[in-house]
DNA sequence: CTTGAACTTGACCGACCGGTCATCTGTATT
DNA sequence: AATACAGATGACCGGTCGGTCAAGTTCAAG
């Protein structure tokens, strides 16, 4: 037993390119099913409805996220101020990338499936925002680390951490907008003059 | 002559509204005719396509838009930074509000066209991006002023109003997955703190 | 009173949507 | 060899999609 066919796999990796480069909604089950070379009943048996796939997928890229480069990024060894711009650098390496490749700035998956989905698929809203407060919650490990070696003035970690993953996320939004991947290179490391002050 | 009636204006009123709250792609012609009392063959009477349809819906809004808060928050007799202010301060209670009526953050209506449409619909994309382009500007203006009256060091206006453009996207974004407006209160007045220096 | 254009109506189109299901195959356990 | 179950197949479902169209209706200009 221990069935493990890729099927599953084969699925999932589809879905995420199409969702991607298209869009939850654009993209039917039909294509996904043809892309990965399998049959609707299969997919059915696999995913109990396409709402289950685009958790499966987020979660999915979550962990391939967090382990890919995002590991690399907040990687202890760089002093904590660095990280910040390996992040931009990475963001504009895969951004241009796909734009290389497709023609297009895809932008983040994340980003974009927040912004199509969030205010009718409950449950997707909720995996991706904790999919967001993962990833700040690493911004503000990053800038305790830089503030407590001295490289950092002390300011509100935890809010700016939030205000640094939104300028990521805004940056990525207009260099989709422009199909540009340059933006990113230009703007991403102004990602270091945001403060939000402690209070009192 | 002179037409008028004010079919046209409802389906645009109808259109915006369901695109705002949903997405484009989850809404149908049909929907759009029925929320605008409306027969499918009217619509196609004054809008080629669906796309064409979100086209105008664009520019409509773009324009009650720069007419309407746009122009509160860049007014002349406000001190330059407070301007930045005002427009964080819009964004908050308009989102607010939609929130207290709808229980959704909607977000940006351009922001979630930007993401959704920019890859599939080539003409969309450029239009919000000349939307996006006309706000950076207003955004610039009010730094180059600021630096004028030496309430601001000099710094690389262009781009640092695009990066402010991107911050407040970006913060939408997050209030909108975490369906909470107070998100856009506690991170929007940071966007005074971004910096882009100009070169040599 | 007639013309013609602006506008409206609702039936209709083929394609596709997400999802279901009975049936079959392949294989591991008994 | 018999059982059982994960996996695969492809036809099928009602509904909706964006879009078309021929036949009206309304109304101002000639």
């Amino acid at each position: 037993m221990l069935s493990e066919t890729d099927t599953k796999a084969r699925i999932l990796s589809a879905a995420r390119q199409l969702f991607h480069s298209r869009s939850y909604a654009d993209v039917g089950v039909k294509q996904i099913c043809d892309e990965a070379r399998v049959q609707k009943g299969s997919f059915y048996h696999f995913f109990p409805s396409k709402r289950d796939l685009a958790l499966a997928v987020i979660e999915d890229m979550a962990d391939d996220w967090a382990h890919g480069f995002v590991a690399e990024a907040f990687d202890q060894d760089l002093p904590p101020m660095d990280r910040l711009d390996y992040m931009v650098d990475a963001a504009y390496y895969w951004q241009k990338a796909a734009k290389d490749i497709e023609g297009r700035v895809r932008g983040c998956l994340f980003g974009n499936l927040a912004l199509e989905v969030s205010t009718r698929e409950e449950v997707l809203r909720a995996k991706l925002m904790a999919v967001f407060n993962r990833t700040k919650n690493k911004f503000r490990d990053t800038l305790d680390e830089a503030v407590a070696s001295g490289a950092l003035a002390p300011l509100d970690t935890e809010h700016t951490a939030s205000a640094m993953l939104a300028y990521l996320e805004g940056v990525i939004l207009l260099a989709k907008t422009q199909n540009d991947p340059e933006v990113i290179r230009v703007l991403g490391p102004a990602i270091k003059s945001l403060r939000i002050e402690l209070l009192n």
